[in-house]
DNA sequence: TAATGATTCCC
DNA sequence: CGGGAATCATT
C-alpha cells in the first residue's frame, strides 16, 4: 500500500493483527501500486480494493447502484477496523445546474448535499493523524468497462470574492474535526466544447506531476515521454466524457514536504447530473388532454411534457394489480412528427388487453427514456367499456305474442308498451304464490291501494292519496337518520323543487300512456309481488327498447316532471325494492337518479335512494349523481340527501372522465353551497384533477373565488403547498395572479399568505433547521438556566452530564457546587448548547431537553 | 430546412 | 438565485 514506509504505525498494526492470508494479499499489492500510479487512478479490480475500499452498507453507494462495477467490495470484518478508508457522509444532490463560465457573474446556487443546507461531506476512518481530504470533479463512467475513472473536463470551483478557485479542494482533518471534511460553496462550471481538451490536459498533467513527486520525492516538470503519456490518457478521457454527468472524487492524503501520499483508495460520490440538459432532465407529464377513453385504444391524446428528446422517449401504459404488481403494459404509438418541439406529444392509446371489460379499468401512463431507463411519475388513465349499456337484446316473446293474445281492452292502436302480462304462464303464477307472512310486504296490500287510486284518477286526488301511502325507507342505506330530511321534504309539495328536463316527443308520450294503461290494468289483477316485479321489468325493458334513448318509463316520467303517475310508480318501485329497474341506464348511461337530480326532483331522489339506487353509477361522461348536483344550482336538500347515503367506497370522491371530482365541478361552477356541503361530508379536498393535477384550491385561486378560498382555508385541510403537475402550488398561483393587480387577487393572496405562515409554523422543524437554530444560540437565558439546573439538581444527573462534557476530573475535585455552576462553566468553555441538549437527551432528561428546546426553538408543541 | 444542442443573456 | 428565453452552432 501507499502507506508502506510512510505510515509505519498502521503497517505494524496490520502485521500484528492480520492473518496470513491477508498478509499475502497485502504484499502482492505492491505490484498493484505500479498499476495504480500509471493509470493515475486506482485499479478497482485489484485485490487491494478489497482491503482499502470503504466498508459495505454505507450510504455512499447510490441506491440506484448506478455503476455497480465501480463500487468496490467492502473490506472483510477483520480489516475494516484498521485500514484507513473514506466514508461519504453526505452525498451531493442528484441534480444540479451546471453553469457556463459566462454565467458565473453574481452568486448562483451552490452544490448542496441531498438535503437542503447540507454539503457533500466525507469522513476518514481508522486514521489518527492530521490528513488532507481532497475533492475533485470526476467522470462517472457508466460503461461497464473496468477502466479507471478519469477527471472531468468541467470545473469544480469555489468562489472566493470575485475569483474562482479550481479543484482539487482541500480540507484539513484531524481529531478535533473528527476527521470529517465538508465541502461547501462549490459550483460546477460547464466548460465550453472548445475548451474541453485543454482543460483535461491541464488536469491530467497535474495528476501526473503529483504522481512523479510521490514516486521520486521531488517536484519536477514532465519529460517528453510523460507528456506523450498524458496526451494518451487525455484522449481516453475525452472519449468517455459525458458532459451532463459528473461525480465527486474524495481522496485522503498525508502531506509531507508538499508531496501528497494517499492514505487509501479514493471514493466517488453518486452521479450529479446537469439540471439543464434534456438528456438527464426530469421526465414529466405536465398536462393531459384526456384521461379516459375506449378499451379499443386508438384514442388521440395530447400531453404536455418537460423537455424530451424526440427519439429518446416512449409512452408506456401499464396496469397494477391490488398488490401493485404490474400485470399489463403496452406502448402508445406516435411518430417523430408527433413530438412538438420538445414539449408536447400527441399519441394514440394502445388497446387494453381485454376488449370485453364490463367496468372502467384504471391504468397508468408514464414517460420512459430508453437511454437511461428513467421514468416519469405516472398519470392515471381510465379505459371505458365499449358496450357499457347492457344489451337489451335478450330473448323475449315476439310482438305477435302480445298483440294477438292480449285480453286487455285495447284501443284503436295496439299499445306499444303492452307486453305479455296476461300471458304469464299459469303454472308460474302458482309458483309465485308465496305463503302469507313469509314477507313483511303483503302483496295484496299495495294493489288494494292502487286500486283505490284507480277509482280516483284525478291527479290531485292521487297526489293527496299518496301522502297517506306508507313507504318506509330501508334505513340501512343511510348513514344518518333520514327522518330530518323527510321532515323537511314533507313540507315541500311534490312539484315545488322539480322541473321538467325536456319535452317528450309523441312516441315517448305514447309509451307513457300505454304504460299507464297496462300498469293500472295489471294492478287490478291483484298480482303477487313476484308477478308485479316481472310485469314492471317487462314494461321497463319494453320502454327502453322502444324509446329512442333507451329510456325506461321511469326516465321519461322524471324527464317530463310527471305529477301523478311518477309518484305512484316511485312508491311501487320503492315498496317492491326494484333496485335493478331503478338502476337501468339510458343511452347516455344516465340512471333515473341522474335525471332526478338534474330535475331537482327531491322526492324522486328520496324514493330512488330508498330503492337503493346506486349512487356510484357513472354516465357516459363518467359523472355520478354527485357530479351532476355539484354543477346545479339546486336546493341544498338534494345534495344533503345524497350525502346521507352510506358511502363506504368513497363514491363522493369519484372522478369523471374529465378527471374531475364533484368538488371540482362545484368549485368550477362557483357553487359555494355545494362546495360546503361536499366538504362537510368528507369529500376529499386534496384530490387532483387528473388532467392538470389541480386541487380545488388551485381552481378556486385561478378562478378568483375568494369566498371559496376562504371557506376551504378555514374549514378544511386543503394543502396550500400541494403542487399541480406543472409544479404550481395554489400559493404560487395566487402569487402569479398578483400581476393582475385587482383587489380580489390581492385579497386571495393575502389570505393564502396568512395560512402559509401558519402552515410553516406548524411544520415540525427538520433536523437541519434545529441544528441551524441551535448554532445561533450561544448562551442560556437566565430563566432557562434556572429551570434546567433545578431539574438536574433534583435528579443528580448533572454528574453524568459533566462526565460527558469531559469534566469528570473537575467533578471529582468537587469544583462544581451545583448543576448551575456546571452549566455556567460549560458556557464559558464555549461548549455548544446543542451538544449539552443532546447529552441530556441521551441521559433521558427529557424535561430539561424540552426547556432548552423551548428556549432555542421557541414555542413548540 | 428544421430540429436539436450549446452558449449566452436576461429578469 | 432559479427559471426561461434568445441566439448561435451543428446535424
Amino acid at each position: 500500500m501507499y502507506q508502506i514506509g510512510i505510515n509505519t504505525n498502521t503497517m505494524q498494526m496490520n502485521n500484528n493483527l492480520l492473518d496470513e492470508d491477508f498478509q499475502e494479499e497485502t504484499i502482492s499489492d505492491i505490484s498493484d501500486i505500479v498499476n495504480y500510479t500509471l493509470t493515475l487512478s486506482p485499479s478497482m479490480d485489484s485485490p487491494d480494493s478489497v482491503i482499502l475500499s470503504p466498508p459495505p452498507s454505507h450510504a455512499y453507494v447510490s441506491e440506484e447502484a448506478y455503476q455497480p462495477l465501480l463500487v468496490s467490495p467492502g473490506p472483510s470484518p477483520e480489516t475494516q477496523d484498521i485500514t484507513p478508508y473514506l466514508e461519504i457522509l453526505e452525498q451531493p444532490t442528484e441534480k444540479f445546474r451546471f453553469r457556463y463560465k459566462s454565467e458565473m457573474a453574481g452568486t448562483h446556487g451552490s452544490l448542496t448535499g441531498r438535503k437542503k443546507r447540507t454539503y457533500p461531506t466525507v469522513q476518514l476512518h481508522n486514521y489518527d493523524k492530521p490528513a488532507v481530504i481532497r475533492c475533485s470533479l470526476y467522470q462517472c463512467n457508466k460503461k461497464e468497462t473496468i477502466q479507471p475513472r478519469q477527471p472531468h473536463a468541467h470545473r469544480l470551483v469555489k468562489k472566493r470574492g470575485s475569483d474562482e478557485i479550481d479543484d482539487p479542494h482541500e480540507v484539513d482533518v484531524n481529531i478535533n474535526s473528527g476527521f470529517v471534511a465538508k465541502f461547501p460553496n462549490m459550483g460546477i462550471i460547464h466548460t465550453a466544447k472548445r475548451n474541453i481538451l485543454p482543460e483535461l490536459e491541464s488536469k491530467i498533467k497535474k495528476l501526473k506531476s503529483d504522481e512523479i513527486a510521490r514516486n521520486e520525492g521531488l517536484i519536477r516538470s514532465l519529460s517528453r515521454r510523460e507528456e506523450q503519456e498524458v496526451r494518451g490518457i487525455m484522449g481516453e478521457a475525452n472519449k468517455s466524457i459525458d458532459l451532463n454527468i459528473v461525480c465527486l472524487q474524495f481522496e485522503a492524503f498525508e502531506v509531507k514536504n508538499k508531496i501528497y501520499y494517499p492514505l487509501c483508495d479514493p471514493v466517488y460520490s453518486s452521479p450529479i447530473s446537469n439540471l439543464k440538459s434534456a438528456l438527464t432532465g426530469e421526465l414529466k407529464i405536465v398536462r393531459m388532454d384526456l384521461v379516459a377513453g375506449p378499451v379499443e385504444g386508438q384514442q388521440e391524446i395530447f400531453i404536455l411534457v418537460e423537455k424530451v428528446k424526440k427519439r429518446n422517449v416512449r409512452i408506456r401504459f401499464y396496469e397494477l394489480d391490488n398488490e401493485d404488481i404490474e400485470i399489463w403494459n403496452a406502448e402508445a404509438k406516435f411518430s417523430d412528427l408527433d413530438v412538438h418541439h420538445q414539449y408536447a406529444i400527441v399519441f394514440k392509446t394502445p388497446a387494453y388487453r381485454d376488449l370485453d371489460i364490463k367496468n372502467d379499468v384504471k391504468v397508468f401512463i408514464e414517460l420512459q427514456r430508453p437511454s437511461d431507463g428513467a421514468r416519469s411519475e405516472p398519470r392515471e388513465y381510465i379505459y371505458t367499456p365499449s358496450n357499457r349499456i347492457p344489451s337489451r337484446k335478450r330473448p323475449r316473446l315476439t310482438s305477435d305474442d302480445y298483440s294477438t293474445s292480449s285480453n286487455f281492452p285495447s284501443n284503436e292502436q295496439p299499445p306499444i308498451v303492452i307486453s305479455n302480462l296476461s300471458n304469464l304462464p299459469a303454472a308460474q303464477e302458482c309458483d309465485y304464490q308465496r305463503p302469507l307472512g313469509q314477507d313483511s310486504t303483503d302483496p295484496n296490500e299495495l294493489s288494494l291501494e292502487i286500486q283505490k287510486c284507480l277509482n280516483s284518477l284525478t291527479p290531485e286526488e292521487i297526489t293527496e292519496y299518496l301522502t297517506t301511502l306508507d313507504t318506509d325507507a330501508p334505513q340501512e342505506i343511510y348513514q344518518k337518520s333520514v327522518t330530518i330530511m323527510k321532515a323537511q321534504s314533507a313540507f315541500i309539495p311534490f312539484s315545488y323543487t322539480s322541473h321538467p328536463l325536456r319535452n317528450l316527443d309523441s312516441e315517448e308520450t305514447k309509451i307513457i300512456t300505454d304504460f299507464r294503461e297496462e300498469f293500472l290494468a295489471f294492478v287490478k289483477t291483484n298480482p303477487t309481488k313476484k308477478r308485479m316485479s316481472m310485469m314492471l321489468k317487462s314494461l321497463f325493458e319494453k320502454s327502453a327498447d322502444v324509446s329512442g334513448n333507451m329510456e325506461t318509463v321511469l326516465h321519461l316520467l322524471i324527464s317530463e316532471n310527471n305529477q301523478n303517475l311518477l309518484p305512484l310508480l316511485l312508491k311501487v318501485l320503492h315498496k317492491y325494492q326494484e333496485t335493478d329497474l331503478v338502476n337501468m341506464p339510458n343511452i347516455r348511461g344516465q340512471t333515473a337518479l341522474h335525471l332526478a337530480v338534474q330535475c331537482h326532483n327531491i322526492l324522486a331522489i328520496e324514493h330512488l335512494l330508498c330503492t337503493k339506487a346506486d349512487i356510484a353509477v357513472q354516465d357516459l361522461e363518467g359523472n355520478t349523481a354527485f357530479h351532476i348536483i355539484a354543477m346545479e344550482n339546486a336546493p341544498h336538500a338534494i345534495l344533503k340527501l345524497l350525502c346521507m347515503v352510506k358511502d363506504e367506497h368513497d363514491h363522493i370522491n369519484m372522478v369523471n372522465y374529465d378527471g374531475l371530482t364533484a368538488l371540482h365541478l362545484a368549485v368550477k361552477s362557483n357553487n359555494i353551497e355545494a362546495t360546503k356541503i361536499l366538504c362537510e361530508n368528507k369529500a376529499d379536498v386534496n384530490v387532483e384533477d387528473k388532467k392538470t393535477g389541480d386541487t380545488i384550491l388551485h381552481v378556486a385561486v385561478v378562478d378568483q373565488r375568494l369566498e371559496i378560498v376562504k371557506f376551504l382555508l378555514e374549514n378544511s385541510n386543503v394543502n396550500i403547498t400541494k403542487e399541480n403537475y406543472a409544479q404550481y402550488s395554489p400559493f404560487k398561483l395566487a402569487n402569479l395572479l398578483l400581476r393582475k393587480n385587482t383587489p380580489i387577487t390581492r385579497q386571495i393572496y393575502k389570505l393564502l399568505e396568512i395560512y402559509m405562515a401558519k402552515f410553516k409554523e406548524n411544520q415540525p422543524l427538520s433536523p437541519d433547521d434545529v441544528k441551524e437554530k441551535y448554532s445561533k444560540v450561544k448562551i442560556f437565558t437566565e430563566e432557562c438556566l434556572d429551570e434546567v439546573s433545578e431539574i438536574l439538581d433534583k435528579s443528580g444527573i448533572w454528574y453524568n452530564l459533566a462526565e460527558l462534557l469531559g469534566y469528570d476530573h473537575l467533578v471529582r475535585s468537587n469544583i462544581f457546587a451545583s448543576s448551575k455552576n456546571l452549566l455556567q462553566f460549560a458556557m464559558k468553555e464555549k461548549k455548544s448548547i446543542f451538544k449539552i441538549r443532546n447529552f441530556l437527551e441521551n441521559l433521558d432528561e427529557f424535561d430539561a431537553v424540552e426547556c432548552i428546546d423551548i428556549m432555542v426553538l421557541g414555542k413548540q408543541k
